[in-house]
DNA sequence: GTAAAAACATACCGACTAGTATTTTTAGTT
DNA sequence: AACTAAAAATACTAGTCGGTATGTTTTTAC
């Protein structure tokens, strides 16, 4: 089973330069033949892995862009802990995390939610998939700090959480048109104060 | 000095048309024969006013984009008034002023900013520029609070309004997934919240 | 009423695009 | 060693891209 193993890790490779790519330079404006040549393999190759650029994309939607999120914002939303100190955690490690690559080019989700949010519905559901997901997450920290009561309980979780995903995913597009990291750093003493006045 | 007042026009009608194409299918997928083609003229035409894609897209961010971000949320931050009314109205307004395109497509400059903010330095300060002046006209606004005691000043008016602005832009590309308006509805419980806690 | 200049149109270039059809290479089986 | 089927490479189609060179029309100034 050699061949299937080989075939794995084409397919693998061409899923992640095709992500490294879109990351880069944008989904629409990445051609299938720039991405082949990057991951040194020609077209039939890509053609006999996917039908076509869609699929590529909802699969790089559905499992790259998923995982990430998943692995780095949402997961530890479900640790143990004081909630209002798990959001600050999360939140600030990965803020802290942030290569000036990452910093640059800012969050994957955001790029091809304002690129591609608005073209077609396939990839509009799957990347709300994602942001349901997030909300999900941080409405289940905030709800358990509520019954909890280490939290106030008068704003409902949902319209929380969402302000604080618009404000990260904002931030992540913003932070492009800067050479440093001042506004960084001002959002981040923004959004410690905004968790902090959740508390009771 | 008719022929003045015609070709001012038709420099006038590509920026209009290729503003719209710009906002619907993105700058770099948007082809100069396309927008020559919606405004009825021909590559010729184009060639004549512009130098370049490059020199059109600046003065779309520079004019376009800066004028209506200009008129519709920084002019009003320097209004008379109560700071925190200010600020919620001129949010709130612009909020309930979007029409079903406009929610489908997000904010233009969001939009720029995700597709072109890391591509050049000519277009990233171009934007940086707007959104200085806009983080400028919030913090006038909140520093005028603080001084007539309205407003609480714990915190720096810099972090307050870079967490404003990220919020916003951040649901205006969020939105764009959904089918209804419950995202912002929840958007702007939160915001008016955010708001409400400021004051002293 | 004519010449210069400005405004726009037409035709084209070489490079690139998504996608397809065909051929060659590779690996496993008999 | 012969055969087979999957994987990958090559060649190609039909069309688009930004940009240029040159042609034609319209306007202005004298």
């Amino acid at each position: 089973m050699d061949q299937v193993l080989k075939s794995q890790r084409t397919k693998q490779l061409i899923l992640d330069e095709s992500y490294k790519l879109f990351y880069e330079h944008g989904f629409k404006t990445t051609s299938i033949d720039k991405i082949m040549r990057t991951a040194s393999l020609t077209k039939g190759a890509f053609y006999h892995h996917f039908q076509n650029k869609k699929e590529l994309g909802l699969t790089i939607i559905s499992q790259k862009l998923q995982n990430r999120i998943y692995d780095k914002m949402i997961s530890p939303l479900y640790d143990q802990g004081d909630a209002s100190e798990i959001i600050l955690k999360t939140f600030n490690e990965r803020l802290n995390s942030f290569s000036l690559y990452e910093k640059q080019h800012g969050c994957s989700l955001n790029n091809f939610i304002n690129e591609i949010g608005d073209y077609e519905t396939a990839y509009q559901s799957a990347m709300k998939r994602i942001v349901d997901e997030w909300k999900a997450g941080l409405i289940h920290v905030l709800e358990r700090g509520k019954s909890e009561k280490t939290l106030r309980d008068e704003l409902s979780s949902a319209a929380i959480a969402v302000y604080i995903i618009s404000a990260f995913e904002g931030i992540r597009g913003i932070r492009k048109l800067y050479n440093d990291d001042t506004i960084i750093e001002e959002y981040k003493l923004a959004f410690i104060n905004y968790i902090q006045q959740l508390k009771k």
